[in-house]
DNA sequence: GAATCAATTCAAACCGCTTTGGATAACCTT
DNA sequence: AAGGTTATCCAAAGCGGTTTGAATTGATTC
């Protein structure tokens, strides 16, 4: 059941019954119930690939997932947040589309889906120091929206980002106030833009102190249980090992908590974790209680705002560019307690 | 730059361009390496809301996520099967589609799909007895894969799954033996169809050996680190507590170890552990020598298959209906061991 | 009563591509 | 040399909607 039949069948031109679909005022309220209730009746829906071409729209919206043709990784937090976007885009009739381009492809394949006409705006996802990927953007025109930040980044942009530097300070602040002065940081891989604001955060709780940083207490890699627990053992060995951790994900925070309890340690006692925790939905920090010591932010609000954000570049062009700083909740679980005496 | 344009530029009528670069035979070869090079030279990129009205396909699968209302979960092996499906995607240049939709909505929403013309063929993820989306797709008659079975299914339908009955039995044999006789089983929710599948298995194993199946041994409940964490405490709680357990995922797997932790026992010495791994890109196990022992198989090859199924019933419909059964590996890592005397 | 106007409706153009059904010219056949 | 191929190209008709520019009608104004 196309436009044309319904037409026929309702005896008015197409015009007439599209406009009536549309909401168009120029047309008879009888006229429109009565086409409304045809369309119903029929179960006509209008097919989107005429739409799309003839308003010139795509009516959808584009996320790139780069997958590293190294280390295949592919972002645990990425299903929450395109849980929460999405959200957003069924309700506004929108389609989501992913593109999975490794990762030397990223660059074509948005000028691609600009090209192409398949989508009328991106979220740009983990993005790094300075990412290329920002001025590429504003050369392709394309509206866009970057979920967390690009320190460096020479032109204005959209984003969404979680005040990263302003946790991880405060989290550190937390373990000083509770006697601790050795803390392991395990963040992740600091090419990453946020991994660098939790590090200055943590630098600048230590320097408020008057704290030297130690490199030794300091890592950078994967967040992934692995080298949480390859971090924390090797923190746990030195000579004067931590008596905190700040760890950059649940997971890593896990893998730290492995080491911990392998040196025959208690964590929450012996030695202090706090972790930042996204809320992913399948990675509950807790029930009632946290198990860890938390700076949480939901990475699925995050999606659902970034969502909200591209949609209004979309429908107003040549807007201002909407900024929004999440602040991340300090949650207290059983992770964390005073340092030990010695 | 579109293909009138392209033409005129050329000298020659739409008709011929468009048949130069799709690579039909009535078309000169000097003028096609002419045109081939315009097109290059002007950087021309087919409109493909043009094209998928012309052609009345699609070009693009939709993979619908079901967020339920109450528990808001999502699958955490969906961003892995996401990528491996993503790539066959890219490659023969088709759209992903991703629909986030309340629950009560899902049927709607592949009618939408369908009527609306958005995708040539979906893939069904997590379907649970004699699931309903089966007879809805048949009704439909749109293409769609399976990421699964569904046990009670009526008529046949495309489907890659993992041989979780054949998964969990070996696995339990295993830990039968190595002596283990009491192997508590930590499993997902069972109504889905994967969770009863393992559940057999275990059975299977057992009444293979005369065990007789205690249900204070098995807990069937969302896979998150905190349900396994509850199961874990509560069976090790029994007066005759188990000395292994069967565990569906890895994330339930660590909530059991830390369990076993803090009740001062050490996995892989006095309890058993074996879990069922994804080979999530994000969630190793471990790196040289596994963490778990577990039945692996990956995700995101399923994933990556599934895909090819389905591309090949949107390019072959009516051809028969292809079910591919993944055999997953045992391997041997660090959280078992004989059982201990006693 | 003619002119003006608002309310409705429609025919036709258009979006940018594919595809059908010729047209044209060069090349063979017999 | 007429008829038949073959190779090459093109005009025009879709695909299924939206949108522009007019037409029609009845009501209102002067």
């Amino acid at each position: 059941m196309n436009l044309k039949e319904l037409a026929t069948k309702l005896g008015l031109s197409p015009t007439t019954v599209s406009r009536a679909l549309n909401g168009y005022p120029e047309v008879n309220e009888a006229t429109r119930e009565r086409v409304m209730a045809a369309a119903k009746r029929h179960n006509y829906r209008p097919n989107t690939r005429a739409i799309r071409l003839a308003t010139g729209r795509a009516m959808a919206v584009g996320h790139v997932i780069p997958v590293a043709t190294r280390h295949e990784i592919v972002n645990p937090i990425f299903a929450d947040f395109i849980a929460g976007a999405g959200e957003t885009y069924s309700r506004n009739d929108y389609d989501m589309l992913l593109s999975v381009v490794p990762d030397a492809e990223e660059e074509a394949s948005y000028r691609a889906l600009s090209a192409k006409g398949n989508v009328d705006g991106v979220i740009l996802h983990s993005p790094r120091l300075d990412d290329p990927r920002i001025p590429l953007m504003h050369d392709i025109g394309l509206p866009f929206v970057v979920h967390g930040r690009s320190t460096g980044a020479q032109m204005p942009y959209a984003w969404v980002d979680v005040n990263n530097r302003r946790a991880f300070q405060r989290a550190a602040e937390f373990l000083l106030d509770l006697g601790h002065s050795r803390i392991g940081l395990v963040n992740g891989l600091e090419f990453m833009d946020f991994a660098v604001r939790r590090r200055t955060g943590y630098l600048d709780a230590l320097a408020a102190r008057g704290i030297a940083p130690e490199p030794d207490l300091m890592t950078s890699d994967e967040m992934t249980e692995i080298s949480g627990h390859r971090a924390g053992l090797r923190m746990l060995a030195m000579p004067r090992p931590p008596t905190a951790f700040l760890c950059s994900s649940m997971i890593s925070g896990m893998g730290v908590r492995r080491a911990i309890e392998e040196r025959g340690l208690v964590m929450g006692r012996d030695v202090s974790v706090i972790i930042h925790d996204d809320d992913l939905s399948y990675m509950k920090n807790g029930e009632d209680v946290p198990i860890f010591t938390a700076t949480r932010s939901s990475v699925r609000d995050a999606g659902r705002i970034a969502a909200e954000m591209l949609l209004g570049l979309i429908a107003h062009p040549g807007g201002d560019l909407p900024q929004r700083l999440l602040e991340a909740d300090l949650i207290i679980g059983q992770s964390t307690g005073r340092a030990p005496q010695g």
